[in-house]
RNA sequence: GUGAUUGUAGCUCAGCUGGUUAGAGCGCUGGUUUGUGGCACCAGAGGUCGCCGGUUCGAACCCGGUCUUUCACCCCA
């Protein structure tokens, strides 16, 4: 016989976690609703040829293969071995797991062009899988909560996003937390103002570490990666700037003024903030971070991450703004903005608070419990009767101990037990006993339907 | 993918420089209590020491491999 055991990196989810994490869940879907999104759902796998080239070199290595049916090596020839991984990949494997919901949604939008009405705004909620080294917060199959508008470039979407995550976020009771905002366009900008037009991509790379190693290293690797000592040292005003927001933008009009783009990405960003105050809204939580930058090549407008503060967890929530996500499928033209949240990790983040309420993990609300087989009969009886009045009721199954049965009401967090015995079936009544106080009463049927319900 | 790290009862962990029958707390089962859970007391069950191989008279302990855990890098929810 074998010990079970799970893939690395995947987990179990108890009664307990799952009533935790449907919790989350409720209060994410509840405000993607609240905010006219729309639910879909893809398949948890899709053509390799779907996935591969979308997330760049380290994705695709991160993307779970899906090995062919049947004989999935009658393709595979001698010298195929000697050709590489990918070369063989071809021949063994046509399909993958998902790695995001994002560009399954972008597959599905370029699908149904013809039946979607646009600007379109969807949300799914489903797990995706990563072949990545499991850490704290981070797994091989983990679930995100995607919401996307796609056809229309309005900057309300993004002031939304921010309405959202404030929701969610006070509906979980979190409170403590930055939703860091930047635009692609503002780092196209930096770096055509330093010099080095076309490279933002490694200045995102580089400077999203600035946290984490500071610039001494960020410079370093700059130079690494082929930038003049002379770009390097104009963006020292930039790293070094400690501003409110207002003083940030007027620095980056600024900095700035040499690049249409960059001011195009402080406009964006101006017209955001500006929609939220129209809505009577304020910048609570709102952070604009300069240095803010997303890897993920697709983005062209805002950026968007949420950090809970003074937790191990990384960021929870993230997104930001594509211009062409669909245009690998053949429909391009189509902007888009959309953000996920990561279960997991909003989970992690609220039991590392001790955020979650102290429910019970069971819903059922009374046990029925009995002495012998005429208290059984008699309360099999009253079984309908308490589950029509809408009480969740249950009965202990086997003859036992009247003590296991309290034990059991005790076990699972049941807060009131139904005593059926010979008196109460004399009488025409149950001895309701609360189990947090102790209390006892006989008490008639519709007694008990009152005091439940 | 690179470099570390972890694994002993259901859970959290002891276990000396390798040396008889591997321990504790909690939990579990039964009893003290045949109309009552939590508390207390008593008794009991439960372990191929992650797995495979090696060194040794002898391995939970040393060595190699493998899986798993955690962490850093990379990247990311």
């Amino acid at each position: 016989m074998q010990k079970p055991s799970l893939p690395k990196g995947t987990r179990d989810f108890g009664p307990l976690q799952m009533a935790r994490r449907t919790f989350i869940l409720d209060t994410i879907k509840e405000t993607f609703q609240l905010f006219g999104y729309q639910q879909i759902e893809t398949p948890a796998m899709e053509n390799l040829s779907t996935l591969t080239g979308k997330y760049g070199d380290e994705g695709d290595q991160l993307l779970f293969k899906i090995l062919n049916s049947g004989d999935f090596a009658k393709d595979v020839k001698a010298e195929d071995l000697g050709n590489g991984p990918a070369a063989l990949l071809n021949k063994v494997s046509e399909k993958g797991l998902r790695y995001d919901l994002t560009v399954p949604f972008a597959r599905y939008v370029v699908m149904n062009r013809n039946e979607l009405t646009f600007p379109f705004k969807r949300y799914q909620i489903q797990p995706v899988w990563r072949a990545d080294r499991p850490q704290k917060g981070r797994y091989r199959e983990f679930y995100q909560c995607d919401a996307d508008v796609v056809g229309t470039d309005s900057l309300v979407c993004e002031a939304e996003i921010i309405l959202m995550i404030r929701r969610v976020f006070a509906k979980l009771s979190l409170q403590d937390y930055n939703i860091k905002i930047n635009n692609r366009k503002i780092l196209t900008g930096i770096a055509e103002a330093i010099g080095e037009a076309g490279k933002e991509g490694p200045l995102c790379v580089a400077i999203d570490k600035l946290d984490k190693i500071g610039w001494e290293k960020v410079k370093e690797e700059l130079a690494q990666r082929g930038f003049e000592a002379s770009s390097v040292a104009k963006l020292a005003p930039l790293v070094a700037l400690e501003s409110d927001l207002a003083g940030k933008l007027e620095f980056l009009k600024d900095f700035l003024k040499s690049s249409d783009t960059g001011l195009k990405g402080v406009e964006e960003l101006e017209e955001v903030f500006g929609i939220l105050e129209k809505m009577g809204q304020d910048l609570a939580h709102v952070d604009f971070d300069i240095m803010l930058a997303r890897g993920l090549s697709y983005y062209t407008g805002a950026i968007f991450e949420v950090k809970v503060n003074h937790v191990s967890i990384g960021s929870v929530s993230g997104g930001g703004r594509y211009d062409n996500l669909t245009g690998v499928f053949g429909l391009p033209g189509v902007s888009g903005v959309g953000f996920s949240f990561g279960v997991d990790r909003l989970y992690d983040v609220l039991d590392e608070l001790g955020l979650f309420p102290a429910e019970s993990h069971s819903s059922t609300r009374l046990l029925l419990a009995y002495f012998d087989q005429a208290g059984f009969d008699y309360a099999l009886g009253l079984l309908n009767e308490f589950r029509n009045a809408g009480i969740k009721t249950e009965i202990y199954p086997n003859p036992v101990k009247i003590q296991k049965q309290f034990d059991f009401a005790n076990k699972k967090g049941v807060p009131f037990v139904g005593v059926c015995g010979s008196e109460e079936i004399s009488t025409g009544t149950v001895s309701v006993k609360n189990m947090a106080t102790g209390e006892q009463d006989k008490m008639t049927l519709p007694e008990v339907l009152a005091a439940l319900a």
